[in-house]
DNA sequence: CTGACCAAGGAAAACGTGTTCCGACGTTTC
DNA sequence: GAAACGTCGGAACACGTTTTCCTTGGTCAG
């Protein structure tokens, strides 16, 4: 049947899928010899290289991938383990660790665990079973988790390994203050407030930290806990104008809560950024992009750092193991929250 | 070394990962008859049964999927391929996806294609190789996509496909917007209006015309189609007044747009829900619960619809092919947005 | 003319498991 | 006492590929 689609030949093709035996016989040669043509190596001619390839073109042969992985040793599958896959850290994490994966034609395995140790232990279980060549784990928040226990090189995206010699690759939050914080003394603001999440979050108290050290004098009061939510935004402002009535600068540790310091801001009637510049965390485009008036604030980069964690796990599989953590950048994205039209 | 977590063993662990063979050896008997100890397959004295349990267990020993696979005929790994698994849409029927197969001891190949035609096509080429059970197909529009063209069971999720015999598991938009209509209907309401999505968007088209057909000669006007943002709920919102300034309900294509058709509302200082009451769609909780007021919204049950084309995929696995669509039901949940306090 | 060397390709083993077939042994039945 | 039967376990092969080793035949130098 020559019309329709290209149709990739697998067993329930109606036939089996053709094997490199197939291939062998059809350009009448032994089957080391057609895996030696097809994959450029040992030393044949060029014509009996190019008749075995003719013969796998029409066959429409596709090299099975777990004879080859037995005999190779390596299964070019890497696991993801991520504590919930629905969050909106892991995605980007995920993404950008497939991107850097596929170049290499690994894998990835999904294994989302929903933070349940029996599920977490299962995983790691079938992932051996499947002689993964190597791990990559990740959560959504940025406590340090305690390492998994597996004979394969393991990097930890986002949420580092309480171990420190683990190979880890983690957003740097207090870098990101420090450049809100310095956009805002460039703006010419010198009373500052902060309102973040749970002091219980390491990430609220990195980002405080940050705040606190780049905002030296210009700091107006101390960072506000609370939590990461649009209410607390408004709560948390309201007090902070009890506190501090002539602020003239919010720096929010999340964009949900920069949102909602924005709209408690329109609804008192002082102007952003005129009387009151505002800055998120997280860059969340939802949240950035439809606040009013959109959010200046950080992104956290993670596609990046998911596909430096793959290229960590990558080298350590080829035999070049990273160890220990690495802090990666974010990037201050300008919007109409510090800058106006 | 006795001490620490339990290491799960692999070809890393410094010694080969232990195979069948060292087990066998280990219990005095042959490899097949060790595989048949361990499956409970053949016919086995107890005392040898489990003299071989006792080995495998005191070695560590984790079956090689990869011989097993080879040996049985099945991968017991399923490809999911997503447009793009950032969306909000295809990560929930991914978690429901993973949590049925996980059941089933199998696994989820991530393939996010990117809406990339080339990438396609290099994962379907890539997942032909490892010979996979099976295929999960889903994006993060309702639009009928054209088929894959591969030789195992394919389940289209969220997106059905063109060809109405292939597997096809999708929301009823329809039915979403009827029930929403109904529940307002219920509460007495009677001047009706509908803001939703593009127009040339089938779930904007479908979701309208489950509105139509539920408000009767309580819609107070044609839908109006415009985007999926809050920034159109707004704006949309004064169209709609302009046009039926008594209206006392507006039924919402997407939580984005409810969300901006209350503020505008509360801008207004019209009540909500006391003067007018408003639905959205999606449930997406950072829309819907973050919403003044949290709105009522159709929920699309999309981790269901996950599990539920897995368990048909599995089904299709097993020699129970079904074909056609599949329209799973939508539910209503109710807040403030039209419940009041 | 012969020995050394090289190119080309085949045979066999390896990766790890599951399953089929068959033989050995012990028990029962006539 | 011999035939039939059931239980248990081993040998061999299958799955599909890669790689190592070896053979064959040809060419070149001495």
């Amino acid at each position: 049947m020559p019309g329709g689609g290209p149709v990739i030949p697998t067993s329930a093709t109606g036939a089996r899928a053709p094997r490199i035996t197939d291939v062998a016989a059809l350009a009448g040669v032994s089957p080391g010899t057609a895996s030696k043509a097809l994959n450029g190596t040992g030393s044949l001619r060029a014509e009996t290289r190019d008749r075995v390839r003719e013969a796998a073109r029409q066959l429409g042969f596709t090299p099975d991938s777990r004879g080859r992985s037995l005999s190779s040793g390596r299964s070019y599958a890497v696991g993801l383990i991520t504590t919930d896959s629905s969050g909106r850290f892991s995605i980007p994490v995920m993404t950008g660790a497939e991107d850097a994966l596929s170049a290499g034609e690994l894998m990835l395995l999904l294994c989302d665990t929903r933070d349940d140790p029996l599920r977490e232990r299962h995983y790691l279980r079938t992932l051996a079973a499947r002689r993964v060549d190597g791990l990559i784990v990740t959560g959504r928040r940025t406590e340090p988790r305690e390492p998994v226990q597996v004979g394969v090189p393991v990097v930890y995206a986002f949420n580092p390994s309480t171990d420190p010699e683990d190979m880890s690759v983690v957003v740097d939050d207090r870098d990101g203050a420090v450049q809100a914080v310095q956009h805002l003394l460039g703006l010419g603001r010198r009373r500052v407030v902060h309102l973040t999440g749970p002091q219980r979050h390491r990430s609220a108290g990195d980002r405080a930290a940050g705040v606190v050290e780049a905002a030296g004098s210009s700091l107006a009061a101390e960072p506000w806990f609370g939590e990461w939510s649009e209410r607390w935004g408004r709560q948390g402002l309201d007090l902070a104008l009890r506190r501090v009535p002539d602020l003239d600068a919010v720096v929010c540790g999340s964009d949900q809560i920069a949102r909602g310091v924005c709209d408690r801001l329109r609804e008192l009637g002082r102007s952003v950024p005129g009387e009151v510049a505002v800055t998120g965390f997280d860059n969340w485009p939802v949240m950035a992009e439809a606040s009013r008036p959109p959010l200046t604030t950080v992104d956290l980069e993670l596609t990046e750092l998911g596909r430096r964690a793959a290229q960590l796990l990558i080298d350590a599989i080829d035999g070049r193991p990273h160890r220990g953590l690495l802090r990666l950048p974010t990037r201050l994205v300008a919007r109409a929250s510090t800058l106006g039209e």
